[in-house]
DNA sequence: CGTTTACTTGAATGCTCTCAACCAGCGTGG
DNA sequence: CCACGCTGGTTGAGAGCATTCAAGTAAACG
């Protein structure tokens, strides 16, 4: 398979491809996977490949040693949704220090590290844009710290909700204020660190508020002004802007 | 000047670096300034350089926007250490979405990014290792959401000591469990999502303990088994590994 | 001295957690 | 067909952790 046109236009959104950098994405062969829900698409570990999202959610999952052989608590640290490249931070990493699982169905693509590294040498322009989808990463890192350290729940959980619906919208795996998560509240609260009671409570207030329908696994936002309002969502950080890298 | 040595042991840490590698990061012609505590090192905003810690504390800041009109209060997404290149990612990014400060006197170092162009045409491996550097900042980000969705307050600080003491301690910052940390409890408070009274109790409860002796801007930690179980601490995410990228 | 800044402590309020129970949907097996 | 168990969502009550307001200490500086 040629690697996803998610991707391609994820790139294109921040940055002109040029067209030898367009011809050598489109000539890297990769190996597409399906996983069912929960299924880990990347163990933990050292990796030789890495891993794009063609379809569905993954998620970034740290487990957590508990401390006199307790229960195995978890960690989400990042969401991916389609044309994101899950753990392209392999590459340069010696490991990954959490594992990859599927939200839901996921269809995902894996590139094998030789192609990345014939890529940083002969392709200085590409080699930047995918040192720039890796500082994107770290940069939505950086507002869930702010957002931890900053919003209370219900108002968290809208940032959560402005963020995924901004990403998936412009590489255009959302439309018209909908989108599909397959999200059990239990992961909404490893993600953003409450309980999933608590979770359950910022859920119900964003729906009395009337600002989301939230049915399932199906989410309408009804009013985004509001969200964006309530949680201070500012789509800077997605570095949104078209610029020579 | 040339590049800061400390950088310089952060690399040679984690991979070896190419005789070519050492004399062209040796080569960049770079500029240093003198910052004293509170001054802005890097401004928000687009940049054409990058900048490394020689000397000192410095820290990521982001401003939020009050609702109201309101106060300009802060979170704190990032600590950096001598040998530390703060702000790297601006080379891949079109902006930075916060500020670089000091805390406590700081030496940095400019790079202009032209340099930082050139590395990527010329030395693949390099470039692979400039690009560790942010992927790397990238994991503390991520260990920081770990730690700020399953740690209490004690043993959240107490990640943090850790974490500082095992960075400043590679690259020679820092020795004999001592480390100096020009820091009030106001910024910790930022940066760990507490109110300042509140980690005010968490220090206390560290002395209280007897985990670390912490006078002024002086930590000594006095138990590090202590410190790292209680807050569950595990340095696989800093990449200690020598490992050829 | 008086002011400022940072740190410290106490008390009351409020956000979040845990424990507990209950409901709905779904697949299974009798 | 229906009882059953399982999973995930929902709601209530009490306990615990963190916040705010308030006051007081100590050191640095003019």
């Amino acid at each position: 398979m040629a690697i996803s046109e998610f991707f391609i236009r994820y790139l294109q959104r921040r940055d002109e491809l040029e067209p030898a950098d367009l011809a050598r994405l489109r000539a890297i062969p990769t190996t597409v996977q399906h996983f069912a829900p929960g299924e880990e698409v990347i163990p933990w570990g050292p990796r030789r490949q890495s891993c794009m999202i063609r379809r569905g959610l993954a998620a970034r999952i740290h487990v957590l040693k508990g401390q006199n052989g307790q229960n195995g608590a978890q960690a989400i640290t990042a969401l991916h949704v389609p044309g994101d490249f899950a753990d392209l931070h392999g590459f340069v990493l010696t490991g990954l220090e959490h594992s990859v699982v599927a939200f839901g169905p996921v269809e995902a693509e894996f590139v094998g590290h030789e192609h990345l590294t014939a890529i940083t040498r002969d392709l200085p322009h590409l080699t930047r844009l995918l040192w720039m989808v890796t500082a994107i990463d770290a940069a939505i890192h950086r507002q869930w710290i702010v957002a931890a350290a900053s919003l209370r729940s219900t108002a968290h959980l809208a940032h959560l909700l402005c963020e995924l619906y901004t990403r998936m919208s412009i590489v255009g795996a959302a439309h018209e204020m909908r989108m599909n998560l397959p999200l059990l509240q239990r992961q909404l609260a490893d993600m953003l660190g409450y309980s999933p009671i608590h979770i359950n409570r910022a859920v119900r207030d964003l729906r009395d508020r009337r600002l989301v329908s939230w049915q399932g696994t199906e989410v309408e936002i009804l009013d985004w002004d509001g969200l964006a309002q309530l949680s201070r969502f500012d789509p800077t950080y997605l570095q949104l802007e078209r610029h020579h890298r």
